[in-house]
DNA sequence: CTGAAAGCGCTTACAG
DNA sequence: CTGAAAGCGCTTACAG
């Protein structure tokens, strides 16, 4: 029972007598055998682990990916790595790529800003790659090994969900658009053509809530807007505290919705209303992506596109003080009939504190 | 120029003579070269890689900390993987450690829940390890590679703040208590018998806001609770939720303070007042001292015990409908002055956002 | 100060 | 089906 037999035990390769691998594998549990990973990796074995690359592990969509992609890469026999990219010269993003790449011979990259897109135009040909990126335009993302999520629908539903609400219009506060696509921006934009209504000029914040308070503070005495859209719920906390600072009310005197459901969602006050986007679902299909670009391929195809759902909350609702095209539209503007979180079933968070909905066509806005 | 040679130049091993050194170096460079980890490990070179073994990856504490031990893991050359165990059998402990041990050879782990102990207790001796642990009792953490906050002030200090508003006790809302220590609940009880106040039966919670809700609606009758401790600003959020839900106003029927300062936090409605707890520092200083037991420390002791601030916002103020005793308190209570986020400096957050304040040692009530 | 030697623990062809 | 051989890219003693 030669050392090569064990690999060959190991690696599940054919031709080994049953009783032989019986045999091997019995000395493998009682010895408390583990293969060195380094060595395996040196001798060229099968690649067993991969690092994320990413510019950032906090915010909800980069922290919920990595969970899922660490969730997937784990009970797929993988070690998972973490390293940050900074935006910095194309020498120094190689370079970090290479420093990536070494350890573990697989890669994952978050590309949704442009440290990580530079990483991701900087990957080597060859390595085995999987990314999570925003919605590629037309049939870029087609046979890349690419995973997303329609966030242009994120938008765009709740767009719809105001407008259905008896808004006028809708304005749109962005996290930062670094991308030709800007498919949340063009979803929000679309739904209002669609529906006749006039196209506030798109405001760009950042990802987190303090940008959402600026420009809440800035637009506190605009009685035009009585519907904010937030590319992100930190946006949309961020703006709602300037809004209520300022003695504006939430969702009285002005809606807001956001984007992402993040765990304080249902908690804010008011609980908000936002469209639900399951990034860890969204880490384990990239995972399941590069393990198909690793040749272990689970015998479906793994989709790349990731739907999204509306959640209502309390931060939304119809306008109060009408103008004069909302008046005549506000008819059939549906109950705002979810209080918040359930009190008896707690435990069951993700069906129990909300409600979904899907998409709501109603447009109430007239051209 | 052989390849040994090289390999004393990376490993800056003495006697190479300085103009081969050079030599080396330019050609490194040209070269692109990057030396191979896997091999490195095999041949039994430096460790340069850690992993991270932890319960949880998203909640604050623990996701601060693993974004300040990939910083510092960084800019020390190392790749850091992470590695999350689930609570399970010894066996399945052992084998998550086990498989966290061989891609690394070193580890890092949070011990702050019965998985991450339990992954502590089975490392195998000789293993490099660092610790991210709940507040040692007594001098259990002198001498050890630990790392802990000083979490027993963090609850004293923000239970002395109360009290100094003219609370006659303050309740406490506990995150899980596993160890022997409960340094939270303890810092709590000892801040209410030195003032001569009452003390009220703990009331365990989870982490999530779910928990800090249901205690709150089961809470919101209950008049006696004019001031609630809670173990973290999401039991904090979830709680001020039910209290609005409820009808009570925070702070005008209640004070509500949390622990942690999540970023979120100054932007809640009302922003919380909290105690900060710098996690990602926590981070950095566990990375040193897992350097200094792998013998490369630098000039300088690394510290074990990380401080904390009382942040004070809006979540907390003086009892409004004073009980017996915590009238003749009323007096000194200091007023909150710091009406939330500074509109002009939001960028830069740690200064603008929050007002910090050591600990306020008014005692108001008298036993 | 700098080569030549041996070996880290595995894997992949190659013989039997 | 299963050994013996060679090598992955480095490092650490050992000679010079």
């Amino acid at each position: 029972m030669s050392y090569q037999t064990v690999s060959r035990v190991i690696n599940e390769s054919a031709n080994v007598k049953p009783s032989t691998r019986e045999a091997v594998l019995d000395a493998i549990s009682r010895l408390g055998f583990r293969p060195n990973r380094a060595a395996r990796a040196l001798a060229g074995g099968p690649v067993q682990s991969v690092t994320v690359l990413t510019a950032d592990t906090r915010r909800h969509g980069y922290a919920a990916a990595l969970e899922g992609i660490e969730e997937a890469s784990r009970a797929a026999g993988f070690a998972m790595g973490v390293r940050v990219v900074e935006s910095g010269t194309p020498s120094s993003v190689r370079d970090a790529v290479e420093r990536a790449i070494e350890p573990a011979g697989a890669l994952i990259v978050i590309a949704y800003d442009p440290p990580g897109i530079a990483a991701l135009d900087a990957i080597p040909p060859g390595v085995p790659t999987a990314a999570i990126v925003e919605t590629p335009s037309g049939n870029d993302g087609v046979g890349k090994p690419w995973v997303w999520i329609d966030d242009g629908k994120s938008a765009r539903s709740a767009t719809e969900y105001l407008l259905s609400l008896g808004h006028q219009t809708v304005h749109y506060l962005s996290i930062p658009i670094w991308t030709a696509t800007r498919t949340r921006a063009v979803g929000w934009q679309s739904a209002l053509e669609d529906a006749g209504a006039p196209v506030p000029e798109l405001i760009q914040g950042g990802w987190g809530p303090e940008f959402g308070y600026e420009i809440g503070e800035r637009l506190a005495r605009d009685t035009d807007v009585t519907a904010m859209l937030c590319g992100n719920d930190d946006l949309a906390m961020g703006f709602i505290r300037a809004m209520n600072k300022a003695g504006r009310a939430v969702p009285d005197d002005v809606s807001v919705v956001g984007i992402d459901d993040t765990p304080l969602a249902p908690y804010y006050n008011p609980p908000l209303t936002t469209v639900r986007q399951d990034f860890q679902l969204l880490g384990r299909m990239c995972f399941a992506k590069l393990l198909s670009v690793l040749g272990r391929e689970t015998d479906n195809e793994v989709p790349s596109c990731l739907g999204t759902d509306l959640v209502i909350r309390e931060s939304a609702g119809p306008p109060k003080r009408s103008s004069r095209r909302a008046q005549s539209a506000r008819r059939s503007a549906p109950a705002n009939d979810v209080p918040g979180p359930d009190p008896g079933r707690h435990h069951n968070e993700k069906e129990a504190i909300t409600t979904t909905r899907k998409e709501n066509r109603n447009k109430t806005t007239t051209p």
